[in-house]
DNA sequence: AAGTGAGAACTACGCTTGTAGTTCTACACG
DNA sequence: CGTGTAGAACTACAAGCGTAGTTCTCACTT
């Protein structure tokens, strides 16, 4: 829906969110502060753009703000991925996965899964016909 | 190499740096004004700021220097599609492409493509065995 | 030798990010 | 009813980006 552009730290959080649906300022606060050291009012910071940006919305509660996520991890992923194919490989899905095969490092066994994987996506689509 | 991070903009440059081997700050004015409209002077910027962050280099030629890119095109793609799917699928590659397989518009005959890569690519590992 | 013109260097500006301090507000407690 | 305080709102700042104008420099031309 929204036009992406997600960074790191915007994604750590839009992933506590989806985690649990809904959380306040402190809770998202509690769950980063550990590994990344910030202050709450940066993460209020962050929340509060993120909701300019409609990519998350907030309900009043008691006293504190619930902030859910707007989009989908799957919306999330679809929207960067795809931009990442178009810039670097021109749209061309196979040619995304050719590097992946050759140059990133793939597990042998992964060949395997992945063959099942074509499998399955294959007679999936047979079905739908 | 570098740590990344590459722009839109920053890898059309880079781009165009590839195909060419070297190129002035006009040449890569010339190709990019057309569709992009942009001054001379912001592609001089741009390339003096990848010169800085060590991603381009560049040689005093008869009045010009003369750009290269000092990272290739498969170190950028490895990069940046490291970086994803650390990002969005914690590393696992299958799962990139499992996403790639249910969510993206894959064409049908993709799939067969898809299959033959894989094969290729096991039998090559076989080989280096 | 003086001038001009192409290209490089410098400066600038608005915007977004990560980062966070400071101030405001309104409820709960005494 | 006054006040402390938690949480929200506002303000700030350095960096990097896209964007580009302005100034500087130096090699040729007259």
């Amino acid at each position: 829906m929204a036009d992406h552009e997600i960074t790191e730290l915007q994604l750590t959080i839009l992933r506590l969110l989806w985690e649990r649906g809904e959380a306040t300022v402190a809770d998202i606060w509690e769950a980063l502060h550990e590994e990344r050291g910030l202050a709450q009012t940066t993460v209020a910071t962050l929340l509060t753009r993120l909701e300019r940006r409609g990519i998350v919305a907030r309900r009043a509660a008691a006293r504190q703000y619930l902030y859910r996520a707007l989009v989908t991890e799957a919306e999330v992923r679809r929207s960067m991925v795809g931009d990442l194919t178009e810039r670097l490989f021109e749209g061309d899905v196979t040619a995304l996965v050719n590097h992946l095969l050759t140059s990133q490092e793939i597990a042998p066994g992964d060949l395997a899964r992945l063959r099942t994987l074509i499998n399955d996506t294959e007679s999936r689509s047979q079905e739908e016909k």
